[in-house]
Parts: C-alpha cells; sequence; structure tokens
DNA sequence: TCCCTTATAGTCAAACGGATTATAATTGGA
DNA sequence: TCCAATTATAATCCGTTTGACTATAAGGGA
C-alpha cells in the first residue's frame, strides 16, 4: 500500500519531512424565508473553521466536528469546494506552510440553538451585485459599471484595455449580454482585481474613496463564499440538493422561492411546476397549507428514493439563461 | 490576516502541531491516434506523484515539478480533482497523518521524449468495460452482470439485494437503461466493492475465480483515474477543453474521434459538425489533409478567442444521452 | 359582494437535438 | 479508364424541449 517507486526524491522528502497545516473550513448554507444565508462567526466576516487533527477520523467528520463546535449547528449535506494553498505563515521557529480545503454544506436553519457567537447572514450582504430577484440592482450599472470602465481604461496598453473591458462585460452582462448567474466567482474576482472591495484586515488602503458597497470578510472568506454560490448555482441544475434546505413538506412555491433565492433571479411559475412534476421529484402530502392569502396550496414533500433513481442521472430546474 | 477568533481549541491544535504530510498526485491525459491515454510509471500501475514541499510555490507548480522529474513531460491544463486524506501511516516515531490532493492534466503527447521510466497506456486497459464506441463490450454482459447479480442476491436482506440490483442496474444500464459515460466512479466503485477487481499490492485474495479481467494499480490511484475520467467526459461537454489534446491544426473528424475516445461512445457525425461549427469553436487554416484515403478534409484550429468569449458561458458538444 | 392574492391547468410557438438522406471529392484497384 | 470504396460536406425532417403566455379555480379581507 505504500507507494515509494514514485521517484527517489520522493523518499528524500518524506524523510526530511515537509509537514503542513491543514485547516477545514465550511461554507454553511441554508434559505430561510427567502433569503439565502451563509454561517458566520465572530464580526459575521469569519466562516466556521479549524485544524485537521489527530483525532479526526476524516476531512469530513473533522469539518462537522468543528463547525458544530462554534456554531452549535450539525451539517447534513457535505461536498468538497476546493483545497488551496494559504500564503505562508511564520511558524514558531521555521517557515509553516498551511493549506485550506474548503466545503460546502447545506442545512435547515430550524432550532436555530446556535452559539451565541455565530450567526446567519444573507449572503447579498457580500455580494449585493448578485441579487436580481428584483431586476437588475442598481448598484450593478450605477456604480460597479463605471468602475470597471475606468479601471479597465487605467492601463496603458490598448489590447489590454479591450480584454479587461470583455472580461467584465462578459462576467456581468453588460451590452447586452446575458446575466449568467454562475459566474460568481468570475465577478468576485474582477472587483477585487479592480480594487472595488476590500476585506477585512487586509493592509489594503482603506481610505479609498466609495468603494462598492459591500460587506467585507477576514482573509479569502470571501472568495470562497463566491466559490461556493457558484457551484450551488450550478448543482441545483442537475441534482436535487435543493431539498436538503428545504422543511419536511412545502408548497410548490416555497420551493421556487428557494431555489430563486439560490440563483437570484426569478422563475417562470408554470415551466417551473411542470418541471418538477414531469420529473417527481415530489410527492403530495394530501394537506394543504393556510397560507398567507389567496387559494391554499397543496404540501408536498420531497420523493427520497429519487435519490436512488437519479441521485447519478440529473435532474432539471428551468432557471432560465436569460 | 490571521484568523484567530474561529476558537479557543483551534489554537491550542495549532500550537500542538497536527501537521500532516500533502502529496500531490496527477491523472494525465493524451490522446493519441483515438486512444485516450494515461501517463504513468512504474509497472504501468502508478500515477506520477511526490509530495508537496517548501521550495513550491503553490500546488500547481509543485506538482509540475513532480511530473516532469518522473516522467519529462510538461503540463498543460491542470485542474484540482480531490483532495482526500489517506489511510493513517506509519511514521517514524508516532501516527503520521497524509492528505492526497490529485489532479487532472491534459497535455498533447508528441516529443514523448519522456524517460524510459515512463509510459502511456489506454486507459481502457484499466476499465474495459468503459469503452462502448463498438457497442456496448462483451465483457458487461458475459461478465460483469451475472458477477454483480451474483454479488447483489449474496445478501440476506431483500431491501439490500434490491438496493444494490438497482445501483448496478443503474450505473451500467442494465434491463433496458440507458449508458451514461459520466458514472465511470460510480462504476469503478460498484465492482470494487464487489471485489471484481482489486489493485497491485493490495492484501487481497489473489487467488479469487476469474475477476473481471483489467489492469490493477497501485494503492488508490484507479479511484482517482475514474474519478478524473468522469470529469473530463462532463466537461468536454461545457467547455471547450478537448483542444488542449489536439494538435495545432486538425480536421473536423479527427475532433470528432477525440471527443469519441475520451467519452467512450461515438457521436452522430452531421450533428458533430453542426455544432461545432454554429458555435465558432474553431477556424479554417485554408490548407486540407491529405489523409488516409477519401475526399480530402479541411483542416482547422481552435479559434483562441473563444477562451475570452466563452471560457465562461460554455459549450456543448453532443455525445448523445441515449 | 367585490377585489386581491395565490394555486393550478392548458396552450403556443420557437429552438434544440437526434437521425437520415443526398451529393461531392478524393484514392486505389480492376 | 472506369468503378468501388472511403471520406467530406450539405441539407432536410421530425419529435421533444422549453420559454412565454392565457385562463380558470379557490381562498381571504375590505
Amino acid at each position: 500500500m505504500d507507494d515509494q517507486e514514485t521517484g527517489a526524491s520522493k523518499d528524500r522528502a518524506a524523510v526530511t519531512g515537509d509537514e503542513v497545516k491543514v485547516d477545514l473550513i465550511a461554507f454553511v448554507v441554508a434559505v430561510n424565508d427567502g433569503e439565502p444565508c451563509v454561517l458566520t462567526i465572530g464580526q459575521a466576516d469569519t466562516l466556521p473553521s479549524g485544524p485537521f487533527a489527530l483525532e479526526h477520523r476524516s476531512l469530513q467528520s473533522g469539518l462537522r466536528g468543528w463547525v458544530e463546535q462554534q456554531t452549535g449547528h450539525p451539517l447534513g449535506y457535505i461536498e468538497q469546494l476546493y483545497t488551496f494553498a494559504d500564503r505562508d505563515r511564520v511558524g514558531a521557529e521555521r517557515r509553516q506552510r498551511a493549506i485550506s480545503i474548503s466545503y460546502l454544506a447545506l442545512t435547515r436553519m430550524e432550532k436555530a440553538s446556535g452559539s451565541p457567537k455565530c450567526g446567519w447572514r444573507s449572503w447579498y450582504e457580500y455580494f449585493p451585485w448578485e441579487d436580481h430577484r428584483s431586476g437588475t440592482p442598481p448598484v450593478l450599472l450605477d456604480v460597479l459599471r463605471p468602475r470597471l470602465i475606468e479601471w479597465a481604461n487605467s492601463v496603458d496598453d490598448a489590447a489590454m484595455r479591450r480584454e479587461r473591458r470583455q472580461r467584465a462585460a462578459m462576467a456581468f452582462g453588460f451590452d447586452d449580454r446575458h446575466w449568467n448567474e454562475e459566474l460568481t466567482l468570475q465577478r468576485y474576482e474582477l472587483v477585487y482585481e479592480a480594487g472595488l472591495v476590500q476585506e477585512a484586515g487586509s493592509g489594503r488602503d482603506t481610505t479609498r474613496a466609495s468603494l462598492v458597497p459591500s460587506k467585507p470578510m477576514v482573509a479569502d472568506h470571501r472568495r470562497i463564499v463566491a466559490t461556493g454560490i457558484a457551484r450551488l448555482r450550478s448543482k441545483i441544475k442537475y441534482r436535487p440538493v435543493v431539498f436538503e434546505l428545504m422543511p419536511q413538506s412545502f408548497t410548490l412555491l416555497q420551493l421556487q422561492r428557494t431555489v430563486e433565492a439560490l440563483a437570484g433571479r426569478l422563475i417562470n411559475k408554470p415551466n417551473f411546476r411542470r418541471l418538477i412534476e414531469q420529473q417527481e421529484l415530489v410527492e403530495e402530502t394530501g394537506e394543504t397549507s393556510v397560507d398567507t392569502g389567496g387559494r391554499p396550496a397543496r404540501l408536498y414533500r420531497f420523493r427520497h428514493a429519487v435519490l436512488d433513481e437519479t441521485a447519478i442521472v440529473g435532474t432539471k430546474l428551468p432557471v432560465a439563461r436569460g
């Protein structure tokens, strides 16, 4: 089981011991009342995290442990996002390497017994330009667009100017292009690169005039959240993961509102219902909901059998492409 | 930049130092003459790999270094696959934790200057049941199906029998279900779980009668390859990554054969051409190829501009769904 | 009772996608 | 030289999907 025939210098390295610290870090999502929320600690600027330690049976169980300890929230669905090497830290005596393994976790917010040090925040506080449920957010055209154009024009090379403008146009859907909700990470990288957002505790110039208003996070946590949003927006279209965020029984409109919250855009109601029903993702409970007004709606529950049938094959949700 | 407010015991752990070894491991792919190949070292049963060390600027550059050193092959496109904790190793003095970060890399096989200790193998040697380009492989119905049914029936619980049969049927497309080429990992996990394949150096019973004939790999390397194949088969459908595997100029049929090699199934020629052309993924070089027979074909090259245009937006390849 | 809100059903047309057929341009051999 | 085989390229067909829209049903509140 030891793979030692993979090169001489590998053994050398194994002996000298290039050991690193491993951090586990969680982007925990719940949707409450039509708002997609992220679980934070500290000043609502930090994701739950902790080092991978000897007592952990596995990476995932280590992550569960840290999140539960720091927030009081047990995790359901977990999926790995990305592993990256942090900038070098200075250890006690020698240079210290560290890597972080980030995860996306879905949960229900109920019984918010969570410890007082933690809290749920709408993820759109950190990414105001990502919520298109009420049309294009004003900040996009009023603030982001001019500043990104400014940023593009601030370089001398004409080719690079064009490239920057095109990147911005594609990511944000400027110039009659369509908004693509899955490009959350690219958009964050653009605004970050353009210096339009800054993170908590960064050494950056804090006095810079009128950045794009948005809530910062510690270190690269906001980047992890952007990665997770993008992954989730993509995944809900082909896997029945939304139901991890729903209560036991729900109306079709509640389900639609949840998908809309995640996607950050509205969905055509009849089409949504058609797709849900023809895929037999849900079944009626027989009851109806006493509602906030209007005709009572049938209550449905997730058909757990589909996890055997299609966990593998693929689901569809009608998040319009524009 | 230090995130220390994330819990008291985190600091404790940081002090006591739960340090782990990190291995970088590469699944390197090239397509030669219609065969999808994996780069191996050792007895064609080991993927290039090496520890992440202090001198590496980043995870990716560490990976590039190891692969180049062990095989002589420079890497082009690289994408992270998955990070997992290995089973505990016994270190020199104390228990030793190790994690592996696996990558998918695409390259062209040319100038196979590679060191003598490495070689390219068709990945279908390791997964004979994955190649459906000449129809359903006999091994699937003749060997795998009966043995998987056997395996399913070998448990007492009726519900578990049904679940096993259903898993097998879905993954392999038994009982009139369609073959889904993206389920490579699930299929490997099934045959592994059913004890139908064994890996090199595993402590398993080697004398077990007539396993499914396939080439084994060291440790969990074959599992990594299965993960990479699945990722690649999925990715070619929405990102123009195939071109990383193509020479400078190529005919449309060569392009199609490459996609077919990866997908393990045939594609309808007119539809393939239509999709490639209407997406403007390629442009004519003006030349034509002197061919192996038949009317000469136009030569095309990849329109690198699409990397700016659609790297983000999504490409389509007509790999039929069945 | 009227009106507002929401649920639910049904329709329509355009786009997409898979399959098939037809025609053109070569090479190699009878 | 002509024919057969092979490949390239163009065009068509048709069923399904999907986005947008309309109509009707069923409740609550003023």
